[in-house]
RNA sequence: GGGGGAGUAGCUCAACGGUCAGAGCACGGCUCUUAUACAGCCUCGGUUGGAGGUUCGAAUCCUCCCUCCCCUACCA
């Protein structure tokens, strides 16, 4: 590793010193000053240059949408996407580190328009669609450069523009677009242009950056895409009723239908139709949108279904038979019954026949009625809701319409783009789709065609960005065809077939990822096989140009790239050249058609946002302009987004584009993650109070609290993110902030460091080389967790190894630290510590990078480790450095010592003795034969739990008895029904143990691998046992025993009364004890000793009156104890 | 409506068909400690959503029902 080492060397003490640890850190303090540190020694630039040109591992970014501060639920991706970035830099990867801002669309524009106030399409149009254009730009620079500085605060390593210099672009197009603009770009090249050609050349090669979706590049590379589609033929207009969101104006395309589901109370309403030719009856109809009424054309009924006649009062309804009990009101008499085939035909008076655009639709080339609503039979028609006879308006509806087409009926279409109803609807024309259901309702009783109205409460669709309830609306739209559906299995389809249908083609694409967690796989494919085409187009004027000149020849006319539209242009080039290419300059332009040679227009429709995302394979790695760049970079090592969604969002616009361009997956592995909700597991709501800003958050509770909650959250599980889970984050990091602060602490007051001599490893105790060894394997562990995208196991892996080093290491070695203990021992103490600490930071720089670094800054760099970084993140992966130090061995016996020590403080606990209490011996039995150092291992768990001596005892130990436990994996499929005999058998301890290990209970033999051998109490015994472990204490306390408990109480009294007075670690105090004789007797042997444990001078005596003592009951009686002040300097 | 998943302690979640259903948090009790409130232990807590079935044995497999979540669907 060669030495980073830039840093000034400040005048310091003549010895290198840690810098003192407080163990209760400000955490949000630190991540500060180590922002400041990583930007002014330029760590990521140098670790960039360290791994440049090696073995490069490719990270493509899911654009995040720069229209709005970024939130915690953002957080949490962008937290795994810098942790694998740093582990695979940490393993030398080469990487682009490039974030992505997602630019164009209605997100963008439903913002500006919040702001400007507006209400409607019209309105923009009035401001003006450059203007409003522009506006969107601006937003977008806004947020891109304010989400920029949020990610730098989680500490993501990316390559960042300077957010300045992104206010100030945006500032320049805000005054004038064409005005010139010089920008220096990340790599701190100077770029000259215009402020709008600038803002289209962000990302770009030559600025460098963050890519933006609405990058000129981005833009004309789909041009290219949509004119590979339309060169195979998939690209189509079609003209449908569509989803449409009548406040934004545009259709919704059924990627974006399904966040806008749900519940919504609508009116169930059903009314008569009056039949022409039968006097006196009427059709009943139901429907749960008045609207469509004035539209409607025919009524539908089911061939199959019986549909009755019946009598209410003075009327008479047909209706179907298994309607008649949730759809007629009061009691009624069937009169008839008949098939629904009968029906076909039967003529009947509309509902809204007076509308001028009814009868006009109606009308013949004669001016005079030429279609006559009428009944139709139609398949789809069900029972379940309604009355069996479907009103049918087949400019309201997808389903409508398609009948409408094949029976090739009138069609009415009542609304314009806005919801509001067209002229010719009499009364309703001019009003808002949503407010003509009052005045229909009374036209219709004013007709007596009024039945009977409910509320029924039923999922319905609105609009995903602005929650309007959706309408349908005949539209004309453009789409990607996906091909057919072949009803045979995937594996039968011929090449032909796949040839021929892109979704299949896509399938293929799917096959070669790595989808994780792995249903991802099934659920990416099974919306492929049934999703509609792509509608690519919306009606809108922030977004992509699509570059589609619709002839009216017929002939359409796709543009691939800028330089094609030049071309090709023949007029309004002038207008355009010079500005990005978006609304309305580019709309300028006009191309001689093809077909007719005609000029024509653009369309003036914008692209799906999902294009500009799913094209960045290619417009952020040179596609064009360096093919050789691209090879290398693509396809992309690793994606990671948020699932819910993005299998018809991103993933699939990623899948579907590089398929059609170049037939292969763009990516090798997908980690997908779900949803940040609150910490009461509901969606995050300012209005519930539970919702938490990521400022908040990174300034509260610090961002490596939050990283270290992301890593412990089960990907495929929701996380619910609140103060509490932090809390409990935090402390977790803090067990390991002690056990650093300790060391410090410690090593300052030995004057110790990093270069001072120290026995080898192998010369070191066992509880030394244990945690090297356990450090090593968690070195190697979580290395293999993160090569499998898995920072779940990684993180729990972490947190492990730190109980043990805080509850185990650290809790036996304490002493070793301190002055008492000899040198070889204290520095091998020291060293191992220290090594540990090192070891462990690096391994948890990728998940905590704060954290990781603040350590190594002080214990490394200011401890001036010699011919390493300055950074933790300058380091490389240490599981190759540290294999060495592994003893598996070692590790396996310290388990079984450890689960000693646990089984004893519980017997202690059951027998009512503290651990203060010494006792006088233990026995144990061990499981298995061999225990690497057993004598060394158990004296450890001796000292523990102050027990003087352990015996070991075998399985014949008259302490316990024996028992067998048969393993029932083993024997449960070859005995059967015996079972119960046989372990009825073992749980009374019948059994008999034979010669060669087998075992004979229940009646039958055991083979001795077959059972488990146990040991186990006897009655009055103090015993405990586990996985064959047994441990017993003996509970006899002798005077002797009794007289050094009452020592250990009195020094534990004498150590609170240093902490209660606040006097400094290392002050002597003169402390008074007021003790009965007989205490006094049992206390004066040990008075020496705790003398030196306690830095205290011990003076038996009356305590005067009025001062702070504390009480302490003792074995020989109650003594009481007086901090009588420090002692005075010799 | 169709498809998938899940219902386990007050909460969040574990438990290859194997005989005492476990952790963490919360509650209560205790303990350790010159890391000074950091930590450890113990207790409490369960008809494993319900009902059947298969099996020597079911939280686990099967059937039906109930509840919730996700995906999907303009049924009027």
């Amino acid at each position: 590793m060669p030495s980073q080492s830039t840093r000034p060397r400040a005048l310091r003490a003549p010895r290198t010193m840690f810098r003192p640890v407080s163990s209760k850190p400000d955490l949000v303090a630190q991540e500060h000053e180590i922002l400041n540190l990583w930007h002014d020694r330029r760590i990521f630039a140098r670790l960039r240059a360290q791994n440049a040109g090696r073995e490069r591992w490719s990270f493509l970014d899911g654009p995040i949408t720069a229209n709005n501060p970024m939130g915690v639920h953002h957080a949490w991706g962008r937290a795994y996407k810098d942790l694998f970035q740093r582990f695979w830099a940490m393993h030398g990867r080469d990487q682009r580190y490039q974030n992505g801002f997602d630019c164009q669309g209605l997100w963008v524009e439903v913002n500006v328009e919040r702001d400007l106030g507006f209400t409607s399409k019209r309105d923009i149009e009035d401001y003006g669609i450059a203007e409003f254009v522009s506006l969107c730009k601006q937003r977008v620079l806004t947020y891109a450069a304010r989400q920029t500085e949020q990610s730098i605060r989680l500490g993501m390593w990316m390559d960042w523009n300077d957010p300045h210099e992104l206010r100030r672009l945006r500032d320049r197009l805000a005054e004038d677009p064409s005005q010139k603009v010089t920008i220096s770009g990340t790599g701190g090249t100077e770029v000259t242009d215009t402020a709008e050609m600038l803002v289209g050349r962000l990302g770009l090669p030559e600025l460098g950056g963050s890519y933006f979706t609405f990058s000129n590049e981005n833009n004309f590379l789909i041009w290219s895409f949509l004119a590979e589609c339309h060169r195979r033929g998939w690209l189509y207009k079609g003209h449908d009723t569509m989803p449409w969101c009548a406040r934004c104006g545009t259709g919704i395309s059924q990627h974006e239908m399904t966040e806008g589901y749900a519940d919504r109370q609508d009116p169930g309403l059903t009314i008569k139709f009056p039949l022409t030719e039968r006097p006196g009856e009427s059709l009943l109809v139901w429907t749960t949108t008045p609207w469509t009424l004035t539209s409607n054309v025919a009524a539908a009924v089911g061939e199959d279904l019986r549909y009755v006649k019946v009598r209410q009062g003075d009327e008479v309804y047909w209706l179907g038979r298994g309607t008649v009990k949730h759809a007629l009101e009061g009691p009624f008499q069937v009169l008839e019954e008949r098939p629904g085939r009968e029906l076909e035909g039967w003529r009947y008076a509309g509902p809204f026949d007076e509308l001028p655009a009814v009868q006009t639709a109606f009308a013949g080339s004669d001016g005079k009625p030429s279609y006559e609503h009428r009944v139709v039979v139609w398949d789809e028609v069900g029972e379940e809701e309604g009355t069996g006879i479907v009103h049918i308006a087949p400019g309201c509806g997808a389903e409508d319409f398609a009948l409408g087409k094949s029976l090739d009926l009138p069609m009415i279409a009542p609304l314009d783009e806005n919801g509001v109803v067209i002229p010719g609807f009499g009364p309703y024309s001019g009003r808002d789709v949503r407010d003509v259901a009052e005045p229909i309702l009374e036209s219709l009783r004013h007709k007596h065609r009024f039945y009977r109205l409910e509320t029924i409460t039923h999922r319905y669709p609105h609009c995903w960005r602005c929650g309007t309830p959706l309408v349908f609306r005949l539209v004309d739209e453009w789409y990607i065809s996906m091909g057919p559906v072949y009803d045979v299995p995937r594996d039968q389809l011929t090449p032909e077939q796949v040839d021929a249908s892109l979704r299949y083609q896509i399938m293929e694409s799917v096959d070669g990822i790595k989808w994780i967690p792995g249903f991802g796989y099934e659920r990416e494919l099974d919306w492929l096989l049934n999703m509609h085409d792509w509608m690519i187009s919306k009606k809108r004027y922030w977004g992509l140009a699509l570059p589609i000149y619709d002839c009216a020849c017929g002939t359409i006319n796709v543009v691939g790239s800028r330089e094609d539209l030049a071309e090709r242009a023949v007029e309004g080039w002038d207008q355009f050249d010079g500005h990005t290419p978006h609304r309305p300059y580019v709309d300028a332009v006009k191309i001689r058609c093809t077909g007719c040679g005609e000029p024509v227009a653009r369309i003036a429709d914008v692209g799906n946002p999902w294009l500009d995302a799913g094209i960045v394979p290619f417009s952020t790695m040179h596609y064009r302009s360096e093919p050789d760049f691209w090879r290398q970079w693509f396809p992309a090592d690793f994606v990671t987004e948020s699932f819910p969604g993005q299998f018809r969002n991103w993933f699939y616009s990623l899948l579907a584009m590089s398929t059609v361009l170049r037939r292969e997956p763009p990516f090798r592995t997908l980690f997908g993650y779900a949803l940040v909700f609150g910490e009461d597991g509901r969606q995050m709501h300012k209005s519930w109070g539970n919702a938490i800003e990521f400022d908040e958050a990174a300034e509260r509770m610090g961002v490596d609290v939050m990283r270290w909650m992301f890593a412990n959250a089960r990907p495929e599980d929701n996380i619910n993110f609140g103060w509490h889970a932090a809390d409990e984050a935090r402390r977790r990091l803090l067990v390991l902030w002690n056990v650093y602060s300790f060391f410090v602490t410690y090593a300052r007051l030995a004057d110790w460091e990093p270069t001072a001599k120290a026995p080898t490893v192998a010369k070191r105790g066992p509880l030394d080389r244990w945690i090297l060894s356990r450090v090593a394997g968690l070195a190697a562990e979580v290395e293999e967790d993160l090569r499998e995208y898995d920072a779940l196991d990684a993180a729990r892996a972490i947190d492990a190894f730190i109980e043990e080093l805080s509850t185990w290491y650290l809790r036996r070695s304490r002493k070793r630290f301190s002055r008492g203990a000899g040198a070889a021992d204290r520095a091998a103490a020291f060293a191992t510590m220290h090594a540990t600490l090192v070891a462990l930071v690096r391994v948890l720089a990728p998940i905590l990078p704060f954290m990781a670094d603040a350590v190594y800054q002080n214990i490394v760099v200011a401890g001036e480790v010699p011919n390493v970084p300055d950074s933790v993140h300058l380091t490389g992966w240490p599981t190759a450095e540290l294999s060495g130090l592994r003893d598996r061995s070692l590790e396996t016996a310290m388990a079984v010592v450890m689960r000693v020590v646990d089984l004893v403080r519980t017997l202690r606990g059951q027998a009512g003795i503290k651990v203060r209490q010494p006792l006088a011996r233990m026995w144990i039995a061990l499981p298995g034969a061999e225990l690497v150092e057993r004598e060394t291992l158990l004296a450890l768990a001796a000292d523990e739990v102050n027990v003087k001596s352990i015996e070991l005892i075998g399985d014949e130990s008259e302490l316990v008895d024996r028992r067998v436990k048969p393993l029932l994996p083993k024997i449960g499929k070859k005995l059967g029904s015996a079972i119960p005999a046989v372990m009825a058998a073992a749980r009374e301890n019948r059994f008999e143990i034979l010669a060669d290990g087998s075992v004979r209970m229940g009646g039958v033999t055991l083979a001795a691998d077959e059972v488990e051998i146990l040991a186990t109490p006897r009655p009055g015994t103090v015993v405990a046992h586990d996985e064959g472990l047994v441990v017993v204490i003996d509970t006899e306390l002798t005077p002797e025993l009794r007289a050094e408990g009452d020592a250990r109480e009195l020094q534990r009294a004498i150590q609170d009364a240093r902490k209660e007075s606040g006097v400094e670690l290392d002050d002597e105090v003169r402390i008074k004890v007021d003790a009965p004789a007989a205490a006094r007797t049992t206390l004066e042997p040990f008075i020496r000793s705790v003398q030196a444990e306690t830095r205290s001078t011990i003076v038996f005596g009356a305590v005067p009156p009025s001062v702070e003592t504390i009480a302490v009951e003792l074995d020989s009686g109650a003594v009481t104890i007086w901090l009588a002040g420090k002692a005075v300097a010799p």
